[in-house]
DNA sequence: TAGATTCTTCTACAGGTGTAGAGGAGGCGG
DNA sequence: CCGCCTCCTCTACACCTGTAGAAGAATCTA
């Protein structure tokens, strides 16, 4: 589908260059398209980055699939995934701090649904969960910005790597202690 | 001085549109001054957003100072600072998405040199200091990040208030356990 | 005070950008 | 086959942006 072509096109582009270079033509020119294409299929750019931000959340719908016998594992491996998709988290990043000013693009783009992880505090035994998942939802978005964009990004294991994922896991098991 | 008052503007800008809000003559007009003159200062827009990033450095020394019969505390404390700075954060992160293709703008930007969180998991007594400082850094970014502009920014306490600041410490805590 | 130097403002311009609409291509139902 | 509708491409235009230089104002030095 069309569409498709150009929000991938438009994901690569902010990724590489910031919002500054999400314009209608330079999509074009990144999905080979003919110029007027994106501006065709999304009029204004407010409806480019919604389109944009509704299609890192299809890619991203693979939700964290917790195997109960190793969570911080599992945790530290998807983690670790979105490291290794740099492009797509670093896109994400961006649209974030966009949606500071935009509010209706929050609700598609914070990872790790509340629920999930208050659940997951309880199961562990914290004897506060909501507030305990809210740490733990804090300490590995921190984790994954540490290693895409901070201090990590240059000093860190290689994503993709065991090395990495078990970096990644020795950290996560030390968030979810209760 | 005429040049702070540029890129202080800069950064308010940077806060409120994001870096493509970011353009010589709107800084002009936040401002308040006469259209050319951020163009004067700063010839080139990379010139001016070096200017903005070194200014961030400036405004930002105030370093992390340690109460050591209270590190956690005074941590929580910085990190609640920063949360009230909103703008000032908000344009940090935007620059340091920025640095991902401008790595020149990097060495300013990178909050608790390396070595400070490396001596101070040596203090507290983990096994392997350099691991337990990236990590309590990253768990101390990700808890800025979290309630800045990720889930916590709209369910959190309130920042400034002794409420935010026990939640950020007692955060903290847990982060610094060995 | 006079001249030199720096700071400030204004104006110019080539290109890029958001957005709109006109028209063509191609496939569909009848 | 014809008309219709959807999808696609092209072109237009008002405005914004980066960058440069000229000219004026202010400050400093002697």
């Amino acid at each position: 589908m069309r569409k498709d072509l150009i929000t991938d096109a438009a994901i690569a582009l902010v990724a590489e260059l910031g919002m500054r270079g999400l314009t209608h033509r330079a999509v074009d020119r990144k999905a080979g398209l003919p110029e007027g294409s994106t501006s065709a299929y999304f009029r204004t750019r407010k409806a480019l980055i919604e389109g944009l931000v509704e299609r890192l959340a299809v890619q991203e719908q693979q939700e964290i699939d917790l195997d109960t016998d190793d969570v911080a594992g599992s945790i530290a491996r998807t983690i670790d995934s979105w490291l290794v998709e740099r492009n797509r988290t670093l896109a994400r990043y961006a649209a974030m701090l966009e949606a500071t000013h935009h509010p209706e693009l929050r609700t598609i783009l914070v990872h790790s649904p509340r629920e999930q992880a208050t659940a997951l505090a309880q199961a562990l035994g914290h004897k506060n969960p909501e507030r305990a998942g809210a740490h733990i939802t804090a300490f590995i978005e921190g984790l994954l910005f540490y290693r895409l964009v901070g201090g990590g990004s240059t000093t860190g294991p290689t994503p993709g790597t065991e090395e990495s994922v078990q970096d990644l896991k020795k950290a996560v098991e030390k968030a979810l202690r209760p």
